[in-house]
This record gives structure tokens, C-alpha cells and sequence, in this order.
DNA sequence: AAATGTGAAAGTCTTCACAGCA
DNA sequence: TGCTGTGAAGACTTTCACATTT
């Protein structure tokens, strides 16, 4: 397999596509074609052949793409062969929610140990992870071995915890608090803010004729 | 002001200046430059110069930008200088912690109703939100005017309540569930889906070397 | 006949570098 | 002097279109 310098949106249609071949698989569909996984994740065909050729050529002229096979080729180009250590920081409502979601651990996210600065939460077990106090977090981490971080304090926290996470030696942060995190050149980070994605959608609702209460039909 | 034909992309930075301008006015800072706005979202100061300059010239030349005049600009063109309602779908463990997130009013998004396929939850309130059975969906959509549909359900039930959600007449839908929305052309969808961010952090960690426990200092 | 893999073309986005203004 | 605003250059991404393979 070819060692590729692919984007990030890239690598964002790759993940795409391996959650379509999941399902397919689990239908117990065999093949599919560039075009089908086109249609069903908004990119073009081509853009699908493009994606996958940069790691390699995997399909077969005239048929397809094996969909069990193709499914392990990107889980082995997106490091999903094995399970990964995640630790969370802040048991607050989206914490929670997170340990919670039963789906990380399906898709090999493996939470070992949430940590929070209130003291009525230190010690007790949320959906079976303990939660730990802050000053725990440098000996914990390495304890676990745990290699992506999820913050999900109030933004206050964050840069701190990002550096707390950073000596500590995750090598990888989901961000969940509302800022952008200084953190070592080498420590990718991936923020997720849901006021910052609602602003993408009143900025096309401005744009366009909003408030007139259009839609419901599938014109063109 | 210009209208611009802007990327993707280049919104999701211009709410990012944003959220920096937010905080330099809490802070009672006056004026900023494109090098000082850039330096602290991850941009360069020529990105942010081009950003702004698609809509307009909004700096004053051998100063820079003044805080809150350039805030409230750029609350203009992402559509902030409203309220936008918002009602949300699935009264779930995420669905639970956006009714509890008080950024969300802050910011100018008011949650005014939540629908939920469970009995038990609907004719509550969950953090002063009213549960409504799907049933109810079009007719309290309307009567409420929600301009914009949060869908946070199983992702079996999520192209069902994108469906329901369009022909109610919502103008735009962020979805939780991790899917590929098919909804009328003009209707746009943003996707948060956790597990997606951390399969972009695991490529990474695969492609250097992780797994060595390193990082921690700052250098570059 | 059908669908991949891929150079080349087209298109988009980012950076450069500097004229021009406060 | 300092920093904006912006054409032009450069880098990157997407689309096209077709030779190639099953």
C-alpha cells in the first residue's frame, strides 16, 4: 500500500466511505461500485477512484470494489486494525454523553479514565469508567496508556488540560471546548464546536432567501 | 458589503475570528491586527486579510481592525444580528446536553422545542424545553417557526426525521447521527459525528510514528 | 459491457509581495 | 512606519475523459 499525502477532507471521505462499506457489509452486500459509494456520500465517482488510488489500487476492472475487502483496507489506512485508549476530561453534560455512547466502543474507542475537577465526581464510576480528580491526570494517563485525550471542559479549562494531556503524552486531542488550543507542533488536535457549525448554516441561511418558510419539496 | 461566493472553509474561519473578537471585547481590547487575529485561530495573516476582504475593507491601514466594529461586521454576514430558533429531535444522551448548553442561547440560538419516539419523555421538560411525540413534529415545527432542525437519534430513525424535518419547513438541519442525510437540494446539512474526528486523529497517529509515548514538550 | 486507475485540464484556495493609505 | 487590501503566482484539489482490464 502506497504511503500517501492525502487532506483532511480526504481523509474525511475515506472515513465516510468505510461507515458506508460497514453497512453494505452488514446487509451482506459483496461488491460496489465507485459510483454507488459516489451517490451515498455526496462525492463524484471520480473523486472516489481519486481517494482510494492515492493508497493503492484496489478494485477490480469492470466489477468493483469488494466490500469486506476494501472495508479492512481502510481500516488499515485509517490505523482502525486495533483498538485505541481514549481518556475524556470534564464530566459535564457532553462528557457524559460520551461515555455513554456506545458506538466509540463498537468502532474500537475504548475510554479507560475520565478525570474532572469537581470533587462530588471523583470516585465514582460513570457508565463503568472511573472518574478520577485533575491532579490524577499525569499519573493516570500514563497508567492507562492512554493515547487520544477528549476534552470536554468548559473553555476556561482547556488550554490548560490540552497542556496537562500534552505532558502527559497523548498523542492526539478531540476538542470539544470552544477554543483554539496551543499545543506542540506534533499533537494533532481536532476541534468540535456546535455554535461554530450552526454559524455555517445562518451564514447560507442569510445568503439565501431564510425565513420564508420554503422547502418541503425536492425541486430542483 | 459585498456579497462573496465564499468556500466552506473560509466561513468556518470567519466564525472563528469571531469567537477571538468575542473574547478581545470582553477583554476591552480596541483594535487588532490580521497578524494577532491570524496567530491565534491557526490561520495566516493574509488568510485573514483575504477572509474579510471577500465582503468588504473593514481595516484601517497601518493599524489594523477595530475590535467591535469588526465583530459586529462579521456578525452581519454569518447572519448573527437575529435570533435564530432552533428545535431538536431526539431527547437522547447528546440530545440532553444541547438542551442543557447554555452557549447555544448566548449565542443566539434559541431551542424552542424537542421531540422525542418515547413516551415517557414526552410532555416533559428537559431543561425548560417542552418534549413533544413525533407525532407532533410538523404541526409544533410550524406553530414554533424553528428555523433549523438538530437531529441527535439513532441513526436508523435520522433520515426519517430529516424527511419529516423538510417538509415542516426547516431551512437548515445539524445532524448528530452518523449518516448521510439525502434532503432536498437547497436544504443544507452539517454532520458532527464524533467517531468521524477521531478516525481523522487515528490516521495520523498511524501514519507517524505513534504509539511511542513522546511528546510533551514544546519545541518545535 | 462495465467499471477501474490515472494523466491532463480545469478549478479552487492559499500564499506572496507590494502598492497605497493612515 | 505599520498594516491593510489585492493582483499575481503558486499549490493543491477536483473533474474529465479514456486506455485498460476483467
Amino acid at each position: 500500500m502506497k504511503e500517501a499525502n492525502i487532506s483532511d477532507s480526504a481523509v474525511r471521505r475515506l472515513s465516510q466511505y468505510l461507515r458506508l462499506l460497514r453497512e453494505l457489509e452488514r446487509r451482506g452486500t459483496e461488491v460496489v461500485s465507485s459510483r454507488q459509494l459516489a451517490e451515498r456520500s455526496g462525492a463524484t465517482s471520480a473523486q472516489v477512484r481519486k481517494d482510494l488510488s492515492m493508497f493503492g489500487s484496489f478494485g477490480k476492472r469492470g466489477r468493483g470494489y469488494d466490500v469486506p475487502e476494501l472495508a479492512d483496507t481502510l481500516d488499515g489506512i485509517l490505523g482502525l486494525r486495533r483498538r485505541w485508549r481514549v481518556c475524556l476530561v470534564g464530566v459535564g453534560k457532553i462528557g457524559t454523553a460520551l461515555l455513554g455512547y456506545r458506538d466509540l466502543g463498537r468502532r474500537g474507542f475504548d475510554i479507560v479514565a475520565a478525570f474532572d475537577a469537581e470533587k462530588e465526581k471523583v470516585g465514582h464510576e460513570v457508565f463503568g469508567v472511573k472518574v478520577h480528580s485533575m491532579a490524577a491526570l499525569e499519573r493516570v494517563v500514563r497508567e492507562t496508556g492512554a493515547e487520544i485525550g477528549i476534552i470536554a471542559t468548559p473553555p476556561e479549562a482547556a488550554q490548560e488540560v490540552a497542556a496537562a494531556l500534552a505532558s502527559a503524552g497523548v498523542s492526539a486531542i478531540l476538542n470539544f471546548a470552544p477554543v483554539e488550543l496551543e499545543v506542540p507542533e506534533d499533537l494533532p488536535v481536532r476541534t468540535m464546536d456546535v455554535v461554530l457549525e450552526l454559524e455555517g448554516l445562518t451564514y447560507l441561511l442569510s445568503r439565501n432567501g431564510a425565513g420564508e418558510g420554503s422547502a418541503g419539496d425536492g425541486e430542483i
